[in-house]
DNA sequence: TTGTAAGCGTTATCAC
DNA sequence: GTGATAACGCTTACAA
């Protein structure tokens, strides 16, 4: 003959029942576990109150708190990297540790994952009031978003770039990647360097052969066009590209792939001629794929492409920490120094 | 000098709203979008309230709607798997995918990003009032839960099992898998399959193991103990194990790795030994890492790790679908073959 | 320094 | 068939 039918599964202690056992009100209880500043709550409430919170294992309803304040703390990770390739998880380790960091919580949605497209997903988020959107790619690409943003929280572009950049957009500095790696191979002595190169129309190909150039250049070293190749990213081009570029009367001493894959298939060839790394030719290659750099005999030096940085920034930006420009910001690229140069 | 002051964000369309443009109460607005069954509601309102919908863009807002109707509809994924390596994304885009499929969302938190044990993770998805909680880890082996399941919601292993095995958990049919690649090597001709193992204490090595002698004893093939070599799952060590093989009075014609990267080492041996895959020794290698399995020459026959499997019939037992008895239920590894055997 | 009360957008229980 | 009305657990003026 309770006021109310117990409900079947024991609910959660409330605030409520902090209060009661606490011996203050629901104000008190949440001025105290939300550490609400202007209010002088004397320390022998705030201790009663703690007190209470831990004996009945009070956890607050992030459902409630959300509704009432009107905000969620939710921040959304839209993605097509998971489905796909283990491509870019370490967006969203990135993301994940700045949100954590900043209070927020991360809701994440593959759109090959069923959900469809990004009007979907962006529908999936905007229903838990998602407070900002990181849309992120699984390669650096430009995007169009046509007209879909509009009514959508503040958002931003990881991994890709959009046609007209009015959205902030965070992607890894090609260029300075191509330089940084061939530097590192002029400042090993070489002075003719062979670069396979990714396909023309990929934004990482175009600032990767721009990087190369670049640092030829700053060497004062004669820029040879015969020097460069164009693959496809996969293994096999990178032994076919690396065949022709030995092949030349006067052949690279050194090979910049502008990923590791083709630098996979370029060791191959230079085995397959007797040729030893880095001793006859060095290899750098571009991308940090672990599960082939760090295995790869010798192990292969390779420029990282900065994911965690940019799913960190892209949380930074989101929560007003550390607000980005409409437009690319070029994230740098890092040298990992392993044995093949 | 109106009753309130408009909030600084512009409030998204509420069920009130779609209401007052359709000209129906609140609550025939919910019965509809909801589609509640037993309520007759002629097609004429039905229709009114969609266009009110339509028009107003009006999405529900499930924070309003789990702190009613006491279910929040998510899911929560607690894994190491993320920061360590991208080993198990195939867990997260299978959960995902099922979560969407039964209208469920999925939070997922990596326990390695900051956010620290397991205890953290969880306490953070109880704030959200999780339905169901994940545990997944980044290989599959045992863990010790301690008291710590108390006061959680239900719990299902993934990719790990308790020592106690009262939760129910899900992991690869090590043994099945094992007993399929010796089996595919045996189909094809082979007598004498060497076993490049990994170190005994993983549930992977003690499987894998079994299911080669199952195999052996099933097509009525001597198990030879001098066959069986242990690494420790990396290249270097594939590569000595094949070396140690191939140097026996009467050498393997293939060889079976418990993973692809000693597959990988392996066929760096058989290379520097002049001998052809699979012409001259079969390779066959396990977890179908496609990154080295599909790239390396020939590329690798292998066994797969049914990672989205077990994502999704981990969904599927919490969301009540499939469920699944306490302890291990072990999914079965699938062959993927490529040109090794 | 603490308490009262209103209300966030929804669902659920009743009357009509 | 449809509509009031009361929670859900919490935050936040404002009152005491």
């Amino acid at each position: 003959m309770l006021g109310r039918v117990t409900s079947e599964r024991p609910t959660r202690p409330s605030q409520q029942d902090v209060a009661r056992l606490a011996g203050v009100s629901r104000t008190t209880v949440s001025f105290v576990v939300n550490g609400v500043t202007g209010v002088a709550i004397p320390a022998a409430t705030r201790a009663k109150v703690w007190a209470a919170v831990e004996q009945l294992g009070f956890r607050p309803n992030e459902l409630a708190r959300g509704l009432r304040s009107r905000r969620s703390g939710v921040l959304g990770l839209v993605t097509d990297a998971i489905a796909t390739t283990p491509y870019a998880v370490g967006i969203i380790a990135g993301a994940q540790e700045a949100a954590a960091r900043h209070g927020r919580t991360l809701l994440i949605v593959d759109t090959d994952s069923g959900a469809g497209s990004l009007l979907d997903a962006a529908a999936a988020m905007t229903r838990w009031q998602v407070e900002g959107l990181m849309l992120a790619t699984d390669h650096h690409r430009e995007v169009s978003l046509d007209g879909e943003v509009a009514g959508l929280p503040p958002t931003v572009l990881v991994d890709c770039v959009e046609a007209d950049g009015r959205l902030p957009a965070l992607v890894p500095d090609e260029r300075q990647g191509g330089r940084l790696a061939t530097d590192t191979l002029l400042a090993a002595g070489h002075r003719r360097i062979g670069l396979v190169n990714g396909p023309p129309d990929y934004p990482a190909s175009a600032g990767r052969l721009a990087g190369w150039r670049d640092a030829l250049a700053g060497a004062g070293v004669e820029v040879d066009q015969r020097l460069i190749r164009v693959g496809d990213w996969w293994q096999e081009s990178g032994h076919t590209g690396a065949a022709a570029l030995l092949d030349l009367p006067e052949p690279p001493t050194a090979l910049f792939c502008a990923n590791d894959w083709m630098a996979m298939g370029a060791y191959d060839l230079l085995r397959e001629r007797g040729l030893r790394v880095p001793g006859d030719v060095a290899v750098i290659g571009f991308d940090n794929r672990e599960e082939i750099a760090a295995h790869l005999r010798p192990a292969l030096t390779t420029v990282a492409l900065p994911y965690r940085e940019m799913g960190r920034r892209a949380v930074e930006h989101l929560v007003g920490a550390t607000p980005l420009p409409p437009g690319a910001t070029r994230l740098p690229c890092p040298l990992v120094s392993r044995a093949s140069v």
